[in-house]
DNA sequence: CGGGTGTTTGATGTACTTCAATATCGGTGG
DNA sequence: CCACCGATATTGAAGTACATCAAACACCCG
């Protein structure tokens, strides 16, 4: 497209943008990154609460995010949500609606957020001719149901506490992982989803950020966190703590 | 291979297999069937207890199982063990290990065991030029996440009682589509086993039995169940009963 | 027929939910 | 700029589902 562009549109190419490392295969030569550039559509950015895509939508394309926040959650007949997963700058969504050709989740916007669109068929061929790109798709998935595995457990055997340190923990490394401080970071959703999330009341996530912050482990200031002890928040996260598990005995 | 084959290892290839509608992709045509085939190893079957990879171990290669059943698990240091699912015959293992090329869990036989062995790496060559295969594979693992997200939110948000009602329909479901009775079964795994999977005590899990057959939703005879009343048991499991959810508000 | 494993049953404890009320934040208009 | 409002967050008191502890019981394979 060798027309002007608008100053807004700064970095709309797979080469120049600096999530490149996360999104994209380390060993895909020039060619193939033009090409798959060639498929990602950039609509315009989503304002805060704007929904990329409805549960039980028709599956046309998989998303990475470039800026902003997207949570993805089910909802059900009676009105209850379930909140499934929070994604931040770098990460795709929409690989679990490849099977079913629809979306099992409906994924909204938690702040202004931009996105890549990448048209599924596209890709799909795309990735015939590019082992590289294939093998990522790949390990893009196999990724994402390794952290869901572990994730089941943490939620399934861990106390409330224990749950909320390793929500921090992955949060803190995702945002350190792009180049924003580990330590100090603004949560993109309330308390009430992220307790969702982890299947606890917002009662309780107040009451838990509260014994976090009496252990001098982390520093709350509505959404702002600073973590103030990383090592032993850690250990809290991953049940090496003094902490004893739910349900913990084999 | 032209050469005689032992009885006990009759339908040894995919062309003959029973399972093949749960394992293949629907479109692949005879020639690739056989290529496929071709990388397919059938290791001798695995006894009760055996591993077929362990934790931390290198990743080869995929698994379909054929006859038995396996359990997956995690092994924390502290000697705890968090099952993290069970894979019936026709279902695939290992998928969660292609990113880290190496396996998060441990996988042993619940029963007498056979498993169909896919070298990963032949995998990834042959589906290059079998856009049927590589969709397949996409297809599998976007299943997989999607269940896992399911489990996720059945685990967080539904009591007991729900929970058990979920695998228990989701057994009959995956027993019903191997031709066996989607009403009477028998569990490949103990009550703890299965509790540890659902993050529950084996002593809630026999109580939440005995709710069930008292409800007479099933009947149990050790690890031999049969549901008694299909319908009110999916009603449970999908939360719409008048049961209410844990947490359930919005 | 024993002993180890897996299951059941009861009594008690507790982490989290729920209900209810108050406090704080973020935005909007006077 | 402050007043106001709804949405979000906090705090306390009470209830409950499940875990834990302890002991009896069934089962299976030697």
């Amino acid at each position: 497209m060798p027309q002007v562009t608008p100053l807004r549109q700064q970095r709309t190419n797979c080469s120049d943008c600096r999530l490149a490392t996360l999104c994209l295969p380390e060993n895909l030569d020039d060619v193939a990154v033009n090409d798959l550039d060639g498929i990602i559509k950039r609509p315009r950015p989503l304002d805060r609460g704007a929904p990329l895509f409805h549960s039980g939508g028709d599956f046309r394309a998989i998303y990475a995010i470039r800026t902003g926040a997207v949570k993805t959650s089910r909802l059900l007949p009676n009105g209850d949500e379930f909140v499934s997963g929070f994604y931040l700058p770098g990460e795709v969504i929409g690989l679990d609606a490849i099977n079913y050709n629809n979306h099992p989740t409906t994924a909204v916007a938690l702040e202004t957020t931009s996105v890549c669109e990448v048209p599924f068929s596209d890709l799909e061929k795309l990735s015939l001719n590019r082992p590289a790109l294939q093998r990522h798709m790949m390990r893009i998935m196999s990724r994402e149901l390794a952290t869901e595995q572990t994730l089941n457990q943490v939620l399934v055997h861990r106390s409330a506490e224990q749950r909320l340190a390793v929500v921090l923990v992955s949060l803190s490394d995702r945002f350190g992982n792009r180049g924003l401080s580990p330590k100090r970071f603004r949560l993109p959703m309330s308390r009430h989803e992220l307790g969702n999330y982890l299947g606890l009341a917002p009662e309780t996530m107040s009451r838990i950020f509260r014994r976090l912050e009496k252990q001098e482990l982390v520093c709350t200031d509505g959404r702002d966190i600073t973590l103030l002890n990383q090592t032993e928040l850690r250990l809290l996260a991953h049940g090496e703590s003094e902490v004893p598990l739910r349900s913990g005995r084999a």
